[in-house]
DNA sequence: ATATTGCCGTTGTTTTTCCAACTTATTCAG
DNA sequence: CTGAATAAGTTGGAAAAACAACGGCAATAT
């Protein structure tokens, strides 16, 4: 493990703790490294799942297969990110998900347990480390609704107009770069390219809004 | 504030804060009580956040407006459940909906700074607490995730299928019980009622599934 | 300068979904 | 038991989105 740590404390996991504390940290998080040979399982749908897993070396697929078994990979999470955090967090609801090794890969299992249902006092590590674990989980949580909010539009036009309107939001001004390609927005948005480029020539034709590559401005 | 003690106390953010600790807690917390008159804004799009509101009395609506002045109710929270923890989690970043009391109301500002930012040690109660908050945002996170990936599925039918698999696979079986009518089905699943029943039809008519009103089994 | 490539807009066609109206089934009250 | 009310299934036409194919444009390579 030690050969990983800097890349460990580089975690936003771990952002804030004193270097000194680090280690102390990890042992009282049960830290665990593990190997992983490339498609070899970290964990199935329906395990208990009470670590948190940082990917040291390679990269890991989350998979979720349906009940006639058509197989999903729902993220990739490469060298230096984490998952499971929220089954971790559950300790009575299992994965929902299958984690498989996209390569060759190094992990590390931390145990959360001791500083979620201890019911004792929390070193000032210790606190840090929740307090980020907490921001990290807001922030996703933030992300996953706002997203939510543009799939459950009924049109494509309410779609882009809502995520146009929050980029302005974030932005302060109604001129702002959009951060995606035509591509990557529809991806985002979860429709179709042409159909994308289409609504928006229609929006701009309509007065709502105007746009040069990505260079957008609200009207 | 006192009269409402049980209310709070029964909040699952204070679930096994010992009797003794919860006064204390709350002191710590910087809990605040406001009232709001019916129609009176709680907070803005825009507005730093830095406390979760719980609502006492009455109910409060979470509010969007897009850029064209068209208003969304995203939830109503009635008494007894809380909002704003994520914005309360991010100090940094601004509330993105507006708050607004639905009648007359009464909260209590939950100030987390003191149990996330201090870098100091956590009693056993400010832990207990800040545990429970993890759990919440755990699981609203994980229902987020699961409710996203029905509606990032390209048709009516993947929609259903992903559904129905992880009704399965939650209960342990094949057959189970669903819990929603149609129309609350539909809403679920973002698309329109009799198109659902459609092709719910036409799945059992493939026999992919079968299913009588709310009995339901995969074949 | 020319070819290649990737990104974006456009258009016509096909497919899917929505929508509205109606039928059938079920529940519940009197 | 009867009738009203609610929920679910069915159908046909309208609207929207997906899909496929192509052309323009700009950046980059040859």
């Amino acid at each position: 493990m030690e050969q990983h740590l800097s890349l460990i404390e580089k975690s936003p996991l771990f952002r804030g703790v004193a270097k000194d504390d680090v280690l102390p940290l990890l042992q009282d998080l049960k830290v665990r490294q593990k190997n992983y040979k490339k498609g070899e399982f970290l964990f199935y749908s329906g395990d208990p799942v009470t670590y948190i897993g940082l990917v040291l070396e390679g990269s890991v697929h989350i998979i979720q297969e349906d009940y006639w078994g058509n197989r999903n990979i729902l993220s990739q999470i490469p060298k230096g990110f984490f998952f499971g955090e929220a089954f971790a967090c559950l300790p009575e609801a299992p994965a929902t998900v299958d984690v498989v090794a996209a390569s060759d890969a190094v992990i590390i299992q931390i145990y959360v347990a001791n500083v979620l249902h201890g019911g004792h006092l929390l070193t000032p590590a210790e606190a840090q480390f929740t307090g980020n674990l907490l921001g990290l989980m807001a922030e996703k949580n933030r992300l996953l609704t706002e997203k939510m909010r543009y799939l459950t539009q009924r049109s494509t036009r309410q779609k882009i107009m809502l995520y146009l309107s929050n980029l302005a939001r974030d932005k302060g001004k109604s001129a702002f770069v959009l951060p995606f390609n035509r591509q990557q927005m529809a991806d985002f948005l979860s429709v179709d390219r042409s159909a994308l480029s289409a609504e928006l020539s229609k929006m701009k034709k309509d007065g709502l809004i105007d746009y040069h590559k990505d260079q957008f401005s609200l009207l």
